[in-house]
DNA sequence: AACTTTTCATAAGTATACTTATGAAACGCA
DNA sequence: TGCGTTTCATAAGTATACTTATGAAAAGTT
């Protein structure tokens, strides 16, 4: 009778179907914006720290560098972002927000706060306190060894 | 100073690392068995309730229609699945694993269950029950909510 | 200075994941 | 029974997300 693998309570498939709600909420409540939870992620990181160089902020939000590329390329499509060659160093590209992607971007910040409280509105304060610390712990943990394995 | 969202400890941001750690988890440890965390769980679905449609499959591992299609006709392909013709109901397509898919599902499985184990690695026991709980409560909670709104 | 290695950006290819559109089949009701 | 509605599967289009390959530029080495 237990041949099969326990799906429903399985870490893997809770994380992906809490990823998937959180997705879903981020673009009902942004629908009229335009934009996807990396692409604010990144309007956000260099609104944080204008200029840097797209290697640094892949790092920051935590994806590839051909992933970002294509994301940055949209957002610049969108003229939310202006991208220009470093003269010091010219194989790297820095990034700035355009005046638009400022304004946009401190617009949707509001929308964005609403998506964080509506992802864990099923739970109790506290227990949100504690999902997100132990997911920061995990994601801690992963990230300090997959650090590690390059000696 | 805080005119940026505080992304790093936000639900949204720690949700995507996390998916982001278990499907890369998940890869590596099935990298020979050329192998996807969806396309698993729909084997281990077909496994479970051989004869499914794709409707109630879809459902079960919540996904979309569209989306499971085009998995399932990748798995058709590795000669993992078969689709038939429902007799009753023209339209709908029912799935079975072939025999060599069933055989492979088995064997997949103890990577599978390993990759679970990895996933929570950086979590004592007491933390990993607690994190399942309350990602189970708040998929949960969503998932009630999500079913309640067509009146 | 010439050569090797590394780094950066991007293209190409594959796989989710969603929306919307389309066609076929079944259902519902008058 | 006929016709509008719903359901199902799939195609088309967009957006992550990853790998590998490629070309350009910088860094390091001798």
């Amino acid at each position: 009778m237990n041949k099969s693998f326990d799906f429903a309570h399985a870490p893997g498939h809770l994380v992906r179907r809490t990823h998937q709600i959180a997705v879903a909420l981020f673009m009902s409540e942004l629908a009229q914006d335009d934009v996807t939870p990396v692409q604010f992620a990144i309007l956000n990181a260099v609104m944080d720290t204008p200029g840097v160089d797209q290697v640094t902020l892949a790092n920051r939000v935590a994806f590839d560098a051909a992933t970002s590329g294509s994301v940055i390329g949209r957002l610049e499509a969108k003229a939310w972002i202006r991208r220009e060659h470093d003269q010091a160093d010219r194989r790297r590209k820095l990034l700035w927000l355009t005046p638009a992607g400022h304004e946009a971007t401190l617009q949707m910040k509001r929308a964005v706060d609403l998506v964080q409280e509506k992802i864990l509105a099923p739970l109790t304060p506290e227990e949100s306190q504690t999902l997100l610390a132990l997911l920061s712990k995990l994601v801690a943990g992963h990230e300090r060894h997959s650090n590690n394995e390059a000696p």
